[in-house]
RNA sequence: CGGGGUUUAGCGCAGUUGGUAGCGCGCUACGUUCGGGACGUAGAGGUCGGGCGUUCGAGUCGCCUAACCCCGACCA
């Protein structure tokens, strides 16, 4: 295999630096399934970091877990128009429920006599199996709100694929909240933004634009869908988290409403709201250099590496025993370590293989700094090394770390900065477009000018951003008014 | 579904006018090494994606077929 160092971040070979580095870093694979990955241990091991972050921070707001089936009758799908017209194309069908042996010859073949009655979709997204059983659980407004959230997998049958950006099955959580009132969904729906946008910018150290998208971008079936928008190192952006604002669409669909309290039904309001893995492959393009996978601390599986630097037994006993206080000092404060003392491995492979993985900070340590009561300490995100008294050693890692997830906060942040330009005229906007980044621009709102930017530059809304510069304007292309500047930017 | 490409050892690839299957990495054993992906020696490992054909003979030529990758359209 090519050594990742022989791709750069920038170029055109950006696809296969970004596939290179997930399976060198150990990540994940192709599976032997189309469109499918293998989530490798040290890749499920990030997954993991993150889903306990958001568990959490969704339990704060309130929120519980459930479950709901795999499988959904077609039926359900196309209750709602608008849903099924944006899943339809992608969906993978349950057709039959047994196979036999092929009359023929050898192997399996599908039993034809075994034919469902009713077709069954693997699901692509939840809201209609879970809107059939909210039915069930409303009647009154005392049953209100309902404020549960799902984690699981999903198929959605792509056309083209990539790893963690876009496989056919993926794994995210879905969050499904019913209200009684329009305001009270609309708030959960930016709630559960807000919560994306911190994950995102305070454990992912990625920085994210809050927004609602243009009516073309919107979800199927929603009236408003709020979205984090990311910037990729290649400049293009990547749609890392949405909340939808469903209104009442799904409780129309499948009749459920509950009495309030002057005794009238009512329909009761939606939200959903989801993140998948693909956040992996914004935590991997954002951070990461030619050397390999660059990770914040907070989501790092090993924080820490110590390599030891031996010849023998009696040398890895010395160091050992020289550095036992401080594994148990660091695990104390909570940082998990990693002490590689395989002796079938040489140091300098170790250095290689862990700076691929993205431990944010490697010690070592050898006979030289058993003499001099040092120990050597990098920084993956800047490589830097220096030579430090092991005294104290613990105190200093742990602020070490803290400067990681900040530096590299700052360091994406710039990055956006410095890629990001507003422009007022449409020539303008075609030459800019070619460099990537975001381009700040007006837009008369309609979505027949988005579709017309979108065919000719490959570019699309991202979002029209809550923050941000709301001077009016007039459009660049057809030179209508426009109430504010939109992000644009070509995306993953 | 359009356009391009690939398929030969676990991985990455070479294979000339058709003539008994090669290289690098990795793997195994032993030894020397060990402060940035070590070196030497000896090994193991392939019905060349599948099928049909041409031929005395096919990895190589022809036809069919499948899978995968990249670029589009679609999308979290």
């Amino acid at each position: 295999m090519a050594e990742l160092k022989n791709f750069t971040k920038r170029s055109d070979n950006y696809s296969q630096w970004y596939n290179e580095l997930v399976i060198k870093a150990d990540l994940a694979e192709q599976s032997a399934v189309r469109g499918c990955m293998v989530i490798k241990p040290y890749g499920y091991a990030i997954w993991e970091k993150m889903q306990h972050e958001l568990d959490r921070m969704f339990k704060e707001t309130g929120h519980q877990n459930a479950y709901f089936p795999l499988l959904i009758p077609k039926s359900f799908l196309s209750r709602e128009a608008d849903h099924v017209e944006g899943f339809a194309k992608e969906c993978a069908v349950v057709t039959h429920h047994r196979l036999k042996n092929d009359p023929n010859g050898g192997g399996v073949i599908v039993d034809p006599e075994a034919r469902l009655e009713e077709e069954l979709i693997i699901r692509p997204t939840s809201e209609t199996i879970i809107w059939n059983t909210y039915k069930n659980w409303i009647n009154s407004y005392r049953d209100l709100p309902i404020l549960v959230n799902q984690w699981a997998n999903v198929m959605r049958w792509e056309m083209r694929t990539r790893m963690f950006l876009r496989t056919a099955e993926f794994l995210w959580q879905e969050g499904h909240t019913a209200h009684a009132t329009r305001e009270e969904a609309e708030e959960e729906a930016i709630r559960m933004l807000n919560v994306y946008a911190d994950f995102a910018e305070n454990f992912m150290a990625v920085p994210v634009v809050k927004g609602v998208k243009s009516p073309n971008e919107r979800f199927a079936g929603a009236l408003d869908t709020y979205t984090i928008e990311a910037m990729m190192q290649d400049g293009k952006a990547l749609q890392s988290g949405t909340s939808h604002f469903l209104g009442q669409n799904f409780a129309k669909a499948f009749d459920v409403t509950f009495m309030n309290k002057n005794n009238k039904p009512e329909y009761v309001w939606a939200t959903s709201w989801g993140v998948s893995t693909r956040l992996m492959g914004a935590l991997i393009m954002t951070h990461s250099d030619d050397n390999g996978l660059v990770l914040p601390p907070r989501l790092a599986p090993i924080q820490v590496v110590i390599v030891p630097i031996f010849k023998n037994e009696d040398d890895l006993a010395a160091i050992s025993e020289k550095i036992e206080p401080v594994i148990k000092e660091l695990r104390n404060k909570g940082i998990s370590v990693k002490f590689d003392s395989a002796d079938n491995k040489r140091p300098g492979f170790k250095f290689a293989d862990y700076e691929v993985k993205g431990v944010p900070v490697r010690l070592a340590l050898g006979k030289r700094d058993l003499e001099n009561g040092t120990v050597e300490l990098m920084r993956r995100d800047t490589l830097t090394k220096e030579t430090l008294p092991i005294d104290g050693i613990a105190e200093h890692i742990e602020k070490e770390l803290e400067d990681i997830q900040n530096s590299l906060f700052n360091r994406a942040l710039q990055y956006r900065k410095d890629h990001t330009i507003s422009v007022d005229t449409y020539e303008e906007f075609k030459e800019k477009i070619e460099d990537g980044g975001f381009i700040m621009a007006h837009w008369d709102g309609t979505p027949e000018t988005e579709e017309k930017i979108k065919e000719e530059t490959k570019a699309t809304i991202r979002c029209i951003p809550f923050d941000g510069d709301k001077t009016p304007g007039v459009c660049m292309v057809t030179g209508k008014p426009s109430a504010q500047r939109v992000v644009f930017a070509r995306a993953y």
